[in-house]
DNA sequence: CAAATAGTGTCTCTAAGACACTATTCC
DNA sequence: GGAATAGTGTCTTAGAGACACTATTTG
């Protein structure tokens, strides 16, 4: 499960990782994960992690989304063989879990390093496609700056701000309103986006 | 469990299902599957689903892939919420399951036909993309001819010979040979193209 | 030669990235 | 005015689809 958050402060999109309770790797970071029970449906396990390792509430959770199947032998010393990676956008980063950048990882349990690595790409490719995500990370209205940041985050560098422009206005569901805000302390400020319904 | 097979008679890909053994949808058509033991990699239950269900023998299974996992509420009056939609490459298709075209199904168990839908759109998004799959239909070595009825069975129409050959061209793994082989009865023999390795 | 199939070359359209230029704000 | 940020317009490139034309086989 990777849980992100923009925080409005730092500019930039964090994750949410929290110590193991139990063996293996007991108090060693992790990403939030549990095992689904029979019959039990993604979503709801998806907020069980949330809720129980992240400490996160459930009306702090704005979208719950697939992202890939990993399949690879022995990730776990345990049992399951095969596991669900997961995304969920978080409005309010819970005190007590542990909020990280994406490049600038602490050591992680399993090999849920190389999770986060190869799921930056998938949640890159995500962002204005995918238009569940891309609300769970903005919220209902943002400025033009907070399009840019989360961009940056997912992709690693700062996107060219006028093929941003064009690609936001070619997303379904999203407009552009009148209004501006300033979301930095300097410079023009910039175009509220609204996402419909 | 999508069990392909491309059938050089009928020059089309053929869907393997079977009847089922038990209830619910007892004595009714549907695509192989079978539940995931607890710690068994998918690899292994897919071939247990080919062979138990289908009965093709294992040596008559040329490759086997994850196409999407899917998660639908009440998918089976039983139990499992979660289910992962694999294909799989079959090259001798046993007498024991009846083997359909993709654009002629007949009816099926479940929300069988609406999964068949539904891959059918990754299935030839996967062509000659993924070099596993595309080699699972077409073997080590195969004619454009092949290829051209591959294409056309899983995208619904033919596709145009130019960019056929400019796809195939630009595919890593695959060389053209200077051989030509007769897949059809009249008109200029095709070349035959070859997987490296 | 006619019909059928195979293969080559080119045109267009679209999406994405790069980049030059203008606009608006704070200091 | 200068620095910083926001926004517009255009150029280029890569890929995919469409299509005109040539090449090779059987009957």
């Amino acid at each position: 499960m990777l849980a992100l958050h923009f925080d409005r402060t730092s500019r930039r999109i964090e994750l949410g990782v929290a110590a193991r309770a139990q063996d293996p790797f007991r108090d060693q970071l992790a990403l939030p994960g549990v095992l689904l029970g029979l019959g039990e449906r993604l979503h709801d396990a998806a907020l069980r992690a949330l809720t129980g390792k992240l400490g996160v509430p459930v009306d702090a959770v704005s979208g719950i989304g697939q992202l890939v199947t990993f399949d690879k032998p022995n990730r776990d010393p345990r049992g399951p063989t095969l596991s669900i990676a997961m995304w969920a956008g978080v409005t309010e980063p819970a005190e007590s879990a542990v909020w990280t950048p994406l490049d600038q990882l602490p050591d992680l349990a399993f090999d849920h390093q190389r999770i986060v690595q190869d799921s930056r790409l998938l949640l890159a490719g995500a962002l204005w496609r995918d238009p569940a995500f891309s609300r769970a990370l903005t919220g209902r209205r943002f400025p033009t700056a907070d399009a840019l940041d989360i961009t940056a985050s997912l992709i690693g560098r700062a996107p060219d701000r006028g093929n941003l422009n064009r690609t936001l206005r070619a997303v379904p569901g999203l407009h552009r309103t009148e209004e501006r805000v300033a979301a930095r302390s300097t410079g023009r400020p910039a175009a509220v986006w609204e996402w419909d319904g």
